[in-house]
RNA sequence: GCGAAAGUGGCGGAACUGGUAUACGCGCUAGACUUAGGAUCUAGUCCCGAGAAAUCGGGUUGGGGGUUCGAGUCCCCCCUUUCGCACCA
């Protein structure tokens, strides 16, 4: 991306312009790729951070902001109360400032969000027609979508004349609900503790939960606090009042922000009860208990009851078994009660897309006195950043700092506004990347919908795996928004994806293999490397190290394999001239040049490129022999090797377009189609077969490629050594593999 | 804790649907050419035992069990590692 947060560090740390900054790496990048011989059509280059790119994010924003899928909000973020100003999650470490140390709190600001949660179903949906997809990030998605369907009960609370929604997956275990838990944001707390004779405290406690940070408060172990507001809540199974508590155990954003405790059947009630000397109450009774066992003393109960048992006191329900039909029947008598009804809530948020910082691209939205929330007029886009701007990492966003463009007119009545200095996230950016390098310069719209009917979806998608879930949610999400445009005809952006693994290696810093970075002090200086073994040697190694697919050490040592590969290629083109004009081998070579074709074909489709150059190794090899041994004709060694540079060509392309153009040909080994092997050459007349006595190996005999059972049979008997092995033994049966082995299956003789 | 993936020589790794385990490369050993070589070429290199040698016998894909004529590959149990998620009601 070329918005970003560490752009905006090298500018608070060196004093660079983030614009300075990014177009610098972008040059520093071209350059690598350029040397590294990398092909990509530039006249499709795009740049994030441009006007000309980022006014169709903002187009996209007021296109979902008109049909509300853009809205704002508050909710918290981590402040720095020291440097006033918010930081990511990536800046606060173990709860400080990664500046300046002081304890980060959290505080509430108006954001904006995208609604990703409207399509929460779809996306879901979506995975299971994307065969092309790895299981493992599909799983992932569906996990962090996080669907579950249960119910949503209404508890009277008498005292305030109003109702406390719960959502649980237990419907059925209601009757065992014997306290209310709150989160401690819930908007009916403060209504809750009123008049309590502790509220000041209870208040003070609140505030303290809401500034620690959402990681801490979700960390595994972290102690569960609550507080009794003295209020009661009428238990609709039961009639009986329960009391109603707050705790830090439950989240606000997820389900309704508030739960049924049901301590007898779930692990983390149970304990706050325990904890806090609530009652616990089975529903779920084990219907076989243990001799002596007899009934369970709720009192005493230590492990919750967790699917397992036939519901006892719960007077409509009795009976049914632990299972969905006792979830179903619980959900409909609710219905009928009508103090509950079915529903499904996910995991997922909506999606933040705020960020108090500079280099972004800017809301299009103003605030205006008489008018409230303006959205900037298409005709006005792109609201562009300023360029001379103030960095100093304190007190917040720099842009609202620059008078100029906070300072605006209101386009509907013409008075004084106030421009969003919020800008956005730079997931927004990628989230349509793909459909916009098909028409990178179009200026009269986002992009050209027919070419990108055409084109796309992307056939073939690559990146690392910690995509997994953000951005290739967040690339679904919008592809959809734009299909419901009517902008793009699919809903999935990326028919096939590829997480490739990442390049670690040996640092010295801490004496251990890791990802390489600058701060491991492990990365490997590519230009260093191409200007003493070449471009080539590089490219073939890197493929060479293992599966794309696997992270790969990289080996200072091991990198001299391919330079050598690359060597032999090289002094072979000058041993061609030596090749005598008949030679007996002629077959052989001409079968392991159509061998390579169809190894090497094969591996590049599957992305085995490690399997490709070992192919091609291989193929090097035997000609070279041929060559050194005088065994196959010239015109056979120059079809190999030719062939060998055709298949190098996409490692190697600087060698191989040399050699090439050096055995004379005029056409550049670009231009050529890519070799194609004939079955009928792979074949051979006769073949070595593996005689197996008892599945073990004993011999190799020589037959007809073409023999039969009968024959293979006889031939594999007529070996002495066969025969030595089944002395004092019965033949029982004997299993033929055609073109492979027999297996000699014997039995004792008597 | 839950979920997923993976364990093969000294090392990176290969083995398409069950059919010759260890391809290819690194490293190592010996030799050749060399004033020299971190250049190049040749031969060897999974482990154990026997043999002067060619070779022969046995074993081996984390451990144990199973299916099969035959298992690195399929099934069950266990161990280890990596990754993801995690108070989600």
């Amino acid at each position: 991306d070329a918005f970003g947060l560490p752009a905006e560090n090298a500018a608070i740390q060196r004093g660079v312009h983030p614009r300075d900054w990014t177009f610098g790496n972008i040059k520093v990048m071209k350059e690598q790729f350029r040397r590294w011989g990398i092909l990509y059509d530039w006249s499709k280059e795009i740049a994030s951070c441009t006007p000309e790119y980022y006014r169709w994010n903002q187009w996209l924003f007021l296109r979902m902001l008109e049909r509300g899928l853009a809205y704002r909000k508050q909710a918290p973020v981590n402040w720095c109360p020291s440097c006033q100003t918010v930081l990511a999650n990536e800046q606060v470490v173990e709860g400080a400032c990664e500046r300046c140390g002081t304890a980060v709190v959290q505080r509430d600001l108006e954001q904006w969000f995208f609604r990703i949660t409207d399509y929460a179903e779809r996306l879901l949906a979506g995975l299971d027609a994307l065969p092309g997809w790895p299981e493992k990030v599909k799983t992932m998605q569906r996990n962090w979508i996080g669907r579950s369907e249960g119910a949503e009960i209404d508890f009277a609370v008498p005292a305030l004349g109003e109702r406390v929604t719960v959502f649980t997956t237990r419907p059925d275990t209601l009757h065992g609900a014997t306290f209310l838990v709150l989160a401690p944001e819930h908007p009916l707390a403060a209504r809750l503790i009123a008049g309590h004779p502790r509220q000041a405290e209870i208040e003070a406690w609140i505030a303290r939960v809401r500034n620690s940070p959402r990681i801490e408060r979700e960390e595994e172990g972290s102690a569960k606090e609550g507080r009794d507001t003295g209020r009661t809540a009428i238990n609709p199974a039961t009639g009986e009042e329960i009391p109603i508590w707050l705790a830090n155990y439950v989240l606000p954003d997820y389900g309704s922000g508030a739960i049924m405790a049901v301590p007898a059947h779930d692990g983390r009630d149970l304990a706050f009860a325990r904890q806090e000397g609530l009652p616990v109450r089975l529903v779920y009774h084990p219907d076989a208990p243990d001799a002596g066992a007899g009934e369970l003393d709720p009192a005493t109960l230590t492990e919750p009851i967790l699917h397992t048992g036939v519901i006892r006191d719960s007077p409509p329900l009795d009976g049914l078994r632990d299972g969905p039909e006792a979830v179903r029947r619980a959900i409909a008598w609710c219905e009928a009660g009508g103090f509950g009804r079915g529903k499904v809530v996910y995991r997922l948020r909506d999606w933040l897309i705020s960020r108090q910082r500079y280099w972004g691209t800017p809301i299009p939205v103003l605030y205006c006195e008489r008018c409230g929330v303006v959205p900037v007029p298409d005709d006005q886009l792109p609201v562009e950043l300023p360029y001379d701007v103030e960095f100093t990492g304190r007190e917040g966003n720099p842009l609202a700092r620059v008078a100029s463009f906070v300072e605006a007119t209101c386009p509907r009545c013409g008075g004084a506004a106030r421009r969003e200095t919020d800008t956005m996230d730079t997931f927004v950016d990628s989230s349509w990347y793909y459909l916009r390098f098909l028409s990178p310069r179009d200026a009269a719209r986002i992009f050209d919908g027919a070419v990108a009917n055409r084109w796309a979806p992307v056939d073939q998608y690559i990146g690392g795996i910690e995509h997994a879930i953000l951005h290739l949610l967040y690339a679904r999400f919008i592809c959809r928004v734009l299909h419901d445009f009517g902008l793009v005809a699919f809903e999935e952006p990326f028919a096939n994806l590829f997480n490739q693994g990442m390049i670690t290696r040996y640092s010295e810093l801490s004496g251990r293999v890791e990802k390489m970075s600058k701060s491991r002090g492990n990365t490997l200086s590519p230009d260093a490397l191409i200007d003493e073994m070449g471009a080539d040697t590089e490219r073939v190694y890197t493929l060479f190290i293992g599966p794309p697919e696997k992270e790969a050490e990289w080996s200072d040592e091991a990198v001299t394999g391919a330079y050598r590969f690359l060597g032999r290629v090289w002094r072979m083109a000058e041993k061609l001239a030596d090749a005598p004009a008949i030679a007996p081998a002629d077959a052989e070579l001409e079968r392991d040049r159509h061998a390579a074709i169809q190894r090497v074909t094969h591996s590049m489709e599957t992305f085995h490129f490690n399997t490709a150059v070992a192919a091609l190794m291989e193929l090097g090899n035997s000609l070279s022999r041929a060559l050194e041994e005088k065994t196959a004709s010239r015109l056979r060694c120059e079809e190999a090797f030719d062939t060998l540079l055709q298949l190098l060509h996409p490692m190697a392309p600087h060698v191989t377009e040399e050699l090439w153009e050096r055995r004379g040909h005029v056409e550049t080994l670009l231009d050529t189609s890519w070799p194609e092997y004939d079955e009928a050459k792979l074949r051979r007349a006769r073949i070595s077969l593996v005689v197996q006595i008892d599945g073990k190996l004993r011999d190799r005999v020589e037959v007809d490629a073409a023999a039969a059972d009968k024959e293979v049979r006889a031939a594999a008997l007529a070996s002495a050594k066969v025969q030595e092995h089944l002395a004092g033994k019965e033949i029982a049966k004997a299993v033929v593999v055609p073109g492979r082995l027999i297996n000699l299956v014997t039995r004792r003789s008597a």
